[in-house]
DNA sequence: CGTCCACCGGAAAATAGGGAGG
DNA sequence: CCTCCCTATTTTCCGGTGGACG
């Protein structure tokens, strides 16, 4: 290991919250506002969207650990908790603070968070595309009917949430918006520098080095990996050339992050994309990528899944940001999607 | 104008698991 | 322990799509 370039990893974990949050004061403070004094008289619903790595959970995190103890406040994510039921399980969980475990009634926990929720409580949805894909809305609209309760939807892919949402839902929901826009670069070297301060060995890395990472990519999140990778390799300095090498597995590192709390058959299915990418130019159709899904299962003595299933699964990818897919809804081609990888992956310079 | 491409995506069913009551 | 309720995950089934091509 030559990781003596890190002297704390923590800083540089995406899940770390920063020691202070720059760039988004405008945002904060919005949410200040909105929320503010009588929180009681003000409980109101807010969608938040914005692209990935734009700070979104991390202002809603910092958000809910400045109110008042007054205000019971619940944070989930749609992808750990892409059922109804799990949402509930969750939320009771951290209401009542006494496990539920499975096996029970939907309309029996929601009876029970019902009776739980007299005082004013803030629920913040993250991921909320996945539950909703997965589930449906009758979730977010039990929530929204409860009383003194406020739901924060945030999402990655929908500006707004009301194509997707039955007209009853939506009525009840009428959220506020805040849209959180990406980072400038010069934004965006900043905040990976107050990281890479607490990270790093004192003059490891070079500005350069940096500026370039903030230049190619004002995702937080894939910035903070690709320094990592980008100190692990490096035995002496980190300069551009090092961050140039390294990008690649950068990307690729950034990648499994995202599918963590998802299966390895979604991870055989990028991997598999992946491969073809490099094959062809040409983007290959959904029952290409699920042939070559099937070989990698069937080399590594594994039980492919099921065509259908495994479109979900191209879905999820696609709502992670992690692919393209390029809808034909017939035509000479028939019904079926054109696969390529987002292109953050290898644009060049 | 009919057929075909090639899979989308909804619905139902199969499978596997847990809780409550008899 | 058995029955009947529930959820979660995956498979099975299949109607539907719209431009090309005969």
């Amino acid at each position: 290991m030559t990781s003596d370039l890190i002297e704390s990893h923590d800083p540089l974990e995406p899940t770390t919250p920063p020691a202070e949050i720059v760039e988004r004061e405008a945002e904060l403070e919005t949410l200040a506002e909105m929320f503010d004094e009588d929180t009681e008289a003000r409980l109101q619903n807010l969608h938040v969207s914005g692209p990935r790595g734009t700070g979104k959970t991390t202002i809603l995190r910092q958000f809910l650990e400045t109110l008042p103890a007054t205000v019971t406040t619940c944070y989930l994510s749609g992808i750990s908790h892409n059922t109804q039921y799990k949402a509930l399980e969750h939320l009771y969980t951290q209401l009542s603070g006494t496990k539920l475990g499975p096996g029970h009634h939907v309309a029996e926990i929601q009876r029970r968070i019902d009776e739980q929720t007299t005082l004013p409580t803030i629920i913040v949805l993250d991921e909320v595309d996945f539950l909703l894909r997965n589930d449906g809305d009758d979730l977010l609209y039990f929530l929204t009917r409860l009383d003194k309760t406020a739901v924060i939807t945030v999402s990655a892919n929908r500006t707004s949430l009301q194509p997707v949402l039955d007209a009853r839902t939506y009525s009840s929901f009428q959220p506020q918006v805040l849209r959180v826009e990406p980072y400038l670069p010069a934004a965006a070297a900043r905040i990976l520098a107050d990281r890479a301060r607490n990270a790093l060995r004192p003059q490891s890395l070079h500005r350069a080095a940096l500026s370039q990472i903030a230049q190619t990519t004002q995702n937080i999140t894939l910035g903070l990996i690709w320094l990592r990778e980008a100190a692990e390799t490096a035995d002496d300095r980190i300069t551009p050339d090092t961050v140039q090498a390294i990008k690649e597995t950068a990307c690729h590192e950034y990648v499994l992050h995202l599918l963590a709390d998802f299966t390895p058959h979604h991870r055989r299915l990028y991997e598999a994309i992946a491969r073809l990418e490099q094959v062809s130019d040409h983007p290959p159709t959904t029952g290409t990528v699920y042939r070559e899904y099937c070989d990698h299962c069937e080399a590594a003595d594994i039980v492919p899944l099921s065509e259908r299933r495994v479109s979900d699964f191209l879905t999820h990818l696609e709502l992670l940001d992690i692919i393209d897919a390029t809808y034909h809804y017939g035509g000479a081609e028939g019904k079926t999607r054109e696969i390529s990888l987002a292109d953050w992956h290898s644009q060049p310079e």
